[in-house]
DNA sequence: TCGTGGAATTAACCCAAGTCAAAACCCATG
DNA sequence: CATGGGTTTTGACTTGGGTTAATTCCACGA
């Protein structure tokens, strides 16, 4: 079976108002969420009240707490609506489950799991080896978009600076 | 059948010397590989020829280039041996195939790139949540070892800061 | 025991970004 | 069209970490 017939016929729709959590940090919460529309941002909150986004999730996209899905751990992050939205969740028990049984889901779960990984391995890269100021170059070329849709505090959040310091960058880039 | 028998069956081992590269930034290279014994770190080099260590791989870990697996790219980072290691290649081809036939296997990989994903997720969080402080604490109390097997200037290269900061944020941190 | 070379520390200076607080801007709404 | 809330920008000041270069530490081989 194909994937998102999979995922249509095993998991259960939801939707969510703008403002609304999907789950917080500290959840228990062994689903995986697939974006039909809207816009959520993941983030974390630290002990002073800081917070510091993951990142946007747009439709097409997914996501879930791996953390919380596979070690029995809880969510080590927040999840929550930009905008409205409707989502599929899925039981990561069954998604988890299929992979034994049926050929093509497991194949599909491996290309899941593999773009997955290979996004946070760019996020990683940037977050190691760029300035703040080359990653918002980098964010205007790669996904411009984004820009239009969330407001500059959370795209500083983001990048790693506060917003008064995405302001600077943004001055000094332009000119 | 088992992963690690897998493997073994499948793989051809190798072994490099310390200071020998498996593979270099920009090489074409669809291998998986396992390491057995020894050390190794994976690492990018800018443009202006600074060092980024991506990671350290030691004894039963195992590591490759998804882009250069996955995407037909090549590889973003480079991997070289800082001991004598004993490794063991697997084609990803070859494993990426058996997905679909063997359930066993197919289990074993979506674990395998779980557990991946998860310290990538980690790594995320420590780069964009943590001050290099934080995160020099963190490595102590989480691996202490590996402090006796790189050089300072390896960590350093490490949590994303120089060698000079580094021994800074020690003085800091003892005091 | 004495060099010698690589690693680590220290010092002096600079800059990017954080902090806090005060404008300025930008709308939506009544 | 004025008011008020949120967002962005600016300013003044502080700070963590980069850079360069000098110095100290140490392990090791002659």
């Amino acid at each position: 079976m194909e994937l998102g017939r999979f995922i249509t016929e095993n998991g259960t729709s939801l939707s969510r108002e703008p403002g609304q959590h999907v789950f917080r940090q500290g959840d228990q919460n062994a689903s995986l969420y697939f974006v039909r529309t809207g816009l959520l941002k993941a983030y974390y909150l630290s002990a002073d009240g800081k917070e510091n986004i993951k990142s946007f999730i747009l439709p097409g996209d997914h996501i879930g707490s791996l953390m919380a899905n596979h070690a029995g751990k809880s969510c080590s992050f927040s999840l929550v609506c930009l905008k409205q939205c409707e989502l599929v969740a899925l039981p990561f028990r069954t998604l988890y489950q299929s992979v034994r049984t049926d050929p093509d889901i497991s194949g599909a779960i491996v290309d899941l799991l593999l773009s997955f990984a290979m996004k946070k391995e760019v996020r990683e890269y940037e977050l190691l080896c760029l300035s703040a100021e080359d990653r918002y170059r980098r964010l205007i070329e790669s996904t411009p978009e984004i820009l239009k849709l969330v407001t500059q505090n959370e795209i500083a959040r983001y990048l790693g600076v506060t917003p008064v310091g995405l302001s600077r960058i943004k001055k000094r880039v332009m000119a």
